[in-house]
This record gives C-alpha cells, structure tokens and sequence, in this order.
DNA sequence: ACGCTTCTAGAAACCACACTAGAAA
DNA sequence: CGTTTCTAGTGTGGTTTCTAGAAGC
C-alpha cells in the first residue's frame, strides 16, 4: 500500500504537522503552511519512515530511517543488536524554512532540486528556522543534552557515566530522550530564554519538561509571570491539551487555594485563588473511581499541609511553577485510559512517564481537604467526565487544510470567484 | 416571593465544496 | 465478478444568531 500526502495526495509525504494531524509533502507543507501566521507556527516533524503515520521521534543512523517512538520501540526496544543503533533525536521546525536550512537542521535531510526556496521565509523572518534553532539551543550546563550546530541534539554524547543505561542505545531510554518537539520553540529566542528563566535550574531534560514549560505559561491572569511573552508558548495545539485536561491541570478548587493563601502559601505568591494545580481533582478523580481515601494518600507523598508545600517550594517562582507543572503532570498520563500511544507522543510526553514519576497529586491530605469541597470536586470531574465524549477531532486532516484557506463571508463559506471579506491566503480583503 | 429586564455563556446554524460510500450500469 | 459512473451524504472552520440560565432590580 502506498502512501501520499494528505493535501494533494500525489506526493509521497516527506513531514508531520501535529497541528493539522497531517503528512504532507515538502511543497504541500510550504504551501499550506505559508497560508497565514498562525499556520506559520505549526510544529512540523520528518514522517516516521516505517509506518509512515506518525511524526519522527529519532533517526537511526545505522538503518538510515527515522522512527517514531512506536517504531523506534519496535526496532530497537526488543532487538539486543538494533538497541545498540545510534540514534539522535529529529528536530522539529515551524514556519517555511528552505531547503537548505531543512538541510541544516537534518544533515540527513536530501530534497530534490525541483523544490525551490521557500515562498515565505523573507516576508516571515521571525518564523525563521535560524531562529528557531537559536531558540533551542538550551544550556547544556542545565541539561543532559547537547545539541550540535546542526540543529540535532545528540544524546548519545551527553548520556554517559551513570546514565548510560538510559541512553539512546537501549530500549529503555526513550523517557530520558528529550523528543525533538522539546527542541522546537515556535517563536524567537526571546522565548527561549523566557522558558528558560521560567523553568529554572530545576528542570532537567525530560519529556516531563515540556509539560512544565508549557505549564508554566499560564493565562494571562497571571500578569506577573507570563502576561504578555510568556502566552505565545502556551501552545494548547502542541501540547494536545484539550479544554478538559487544561482544568484538570489548573482546576484548583476555590476552598484549597483559600486554605494555602491562609497559610501564606503558593496561591498568595500568584495574587490570584485561582492558582493552578490539579490535586483537586486529581483526587476528585481517584474518589470518583471508587478509590476509598485510604487510596488516595497512599499515592501521596508526604507533604500533608499547605505550609510544607510551601516549604517545598521555597519562596522562588521558579520551584512553583516547577512545583505545580509535576503536580499537574500525572492528569496527561491519560489516567481514563483513553490515550495511547500515539496520544503520548503527540502531546510530547512519553508513555514512559507513569511509570516513572510516583502519581501523587496533592500537597494536602484529607484532612485539609473538607468532604464538600471533595464532593464538589467529584462533581465537577463526573461532569469533565460526562463532556469528554465531545471534544472536537478532526477526521479528515485534508478536509481540514482546505478549511483553512477556504475564503469566507462572515464566517460563512463562499463560492469560489464570489467576493468575500476573509481570506485566510492573504492578508488583504477584497472588497 | 414573584415577575421582569439585562447580561452571559454555550450551542446551533450557516455557508461551499472536496471527499466518501453506496448504488447502479 | 470486477470496473466505472453517478449521486446523496458528510465534514471542515469562522462568524452570527439563538437560547437557557443567572443576576439584578
């Protein structure tokens, strides 16, 4: 069975937009990808070259391919001579970058002549992958990993001493592989070292990370943190956060964040009772599904009241951001089973990571966690719950992309040749 | 307590057309 | 039985409109 690009369904798709869940080829990706500034910033990956389905996780040198993680499971988790392949993460870029910066970015990267320069990369220079790549360039003194010039981060050089059990070469060091997306941060490098001061020097070179960073962009309520700058990297798209986890990451119960402001604790730091964590109804979840409370402490550490979580956190915004991304991390690990593999990879986090991280939720215990604000957030996740079924997925990626650069009168399809007043293909309007 | 008005949030409708699935030839 | 042609139905996103519920008086 062959397989084509998703958009003119001609070409043989050479990459992976998350965003669009689509496999384009080269001139299909320019093209759809050129159409505006907000499909500019779409996170594209190489095309897992074994199932030809998913976005490229890493690139095997010695077969010359690049896998997803499913694949990069298949062929290197279970062979004893495959797992010791070298292997490199593959970047992600956005924007329209040419073929020469593709070239860049993946040294491995051949395109054919006929495919010219890109179309928007002069009108679109913050888009540009050199910047991208600026933006990526992490601090290796803050992180296992390094990335050469090439725009790949080789992990294989970085994971040494008391790592190398979970380097690249065995099978179970994919939660130790920073995935390529990681790399990619839509805009300039002014994000980058946003994320960068956000996140701190607690953040290590995992998967989890991602989440972190992203979580660490919270709405605009947070004026303080991350009103303005911070909010273009909070990228719902790419994280596949949908609106329900986005609540359960930032949910917090008005009664709990009342109970830390008392106590001088993370809430008051924000201004806000609004601060985000998820252990309500992380709980909520675990009460709902039958769980006795019994259960729910026992999958928590021991941090039993606001005080020692503050404690924990110190007084640094940083550890709280660090502090409340851990905490809202367990809620991506699919715990309603719905998720699969395919699903980690798309939001970036490793199926490996339940696994790794103990499920806690909640830096308070039953104690502190009064029987109506428990009910009231069992309510809340039956009705999560209850909504789950609706959440929006596109069926039809191609259907999709032609949405998207179809013109519009108010919102409304046009006839093709009638005049209309949005364009997503062009800036202008054509009154 | 009741009725009315105003406000708000969410759902539904609308549009063109490429695409799909099934029936018919 | 396999292939081709035809047709009805579906899905896609941005905007507007509708509706139910809450809040205020």
């Amino acid at each position: 069975m062959g397989y084509a690009c998703d958009f003119c369904g001609d070409q043989r798709p050479v990459v992976y937009c998350r965003s669009d869940a689509a496999c384009l080829c080269l001139s299909c990706d320019r093209n759809v990808h050129s159409a505006n500034a907000l499909s500019k910033r779409h996170s594209r990956t190489l095309l897992c070259e074994r199932c030809n389905s998913q976005p490229a996780f890493v690139r095997c040198a010695e077969e010359r391919v690049s896998l997803c993680q499913n694949c990069d499971w298949m062929g290197h988790g279970t062979s004893t001579s495959n797992s010791t392949h070298n292997r490199q993460a593959v970047n992600c870029y956005s924007g329209c970058p040419s073929s020469t910066e593709l070239s860049s970015i993946w040294p491995f990267f051949q395109q054919s002549p006929s495919a010219g320069q890109s179309t928007c990369e002069q009108e679109l220079g913050l888009m540009s992958i050199n910047e991208n790549m600026e933006s990526t360039s992490w601090d290796p003194t803050e992180n296992n990993i390094s990335q050469d010039n090439t725009g790949m981060a080789v992990v294989n050089e970085t994971c040494g001493g008391t790592n190398k059990g979970s380097c690249l070469g065995g099978s179970s060091s994919i939660p130790e592989l920073k995935p390529a997306r990681l790399l990619d941060q839509p805009s300039g490098s002014k994000d980058a070292s946003l994320s960068k001061r956000v996140l701190g020097g607690n953040c290590s070179f995992r998967p989890e990370n991602q989440l972190e960073a992203k979580s660490c962009c919270l709405p605009t309520k947070y004026p303080g943190l991350c009103e303005d700058d911070l909010y273009d990297d909070f990228n719902m798209d790419e994280v596949d956060l949908n609106l329900e986890k986005y609540e359960e990451l930032f949910g917090m119960t008005l009664n709990h964040s009342e109970q830390l402001l008392e106590n001088g604790g993370i809430a008051s730091l924000f201004g806000t009772k609004d601060m985000p964590t998820a252990d309500s109804d992380c709980q909520a979840a675990a009460a709902a599904e039958g769980s006795t409370v019994g259960v729910v402490n026992a999958i928590q550490p021991a941090c039993s009241n606001a005080a020692s979580a503050d404690s924990m956190m110190s007084n640094k915004t940083d550890s709280i951001l660090y502090f409340t991304a851990r905490h809202a991390h367990p809620t991506f690990s699919g715990q309603t089973g719905e998720s699969n593999a395919g699903d980690y990879q798309d939001c970036g986090a490793s199926t490996m990571l339940p696994m790794g991280e103990p499920p806690w939720c909640s830096p308070c215990t039953e104690s502190s966690f009064p029987s109506a604000t428990r009910s009231d957030a069992v309510l809340r996740y039956k009705e999560k719950k209850k909504t789950r079924m609706f959440e929006k997925r596109v069926r039809y990626a191609s259907r999709k992309a032609r949405a998207d650069v179809r013109k519009r009168v108010k919102g409304r399809f046009v006839k093709a040749g009638d005049a209309y007043d949005y364009d997503p293909l062009s800036p202008t309007r054509s009154y």
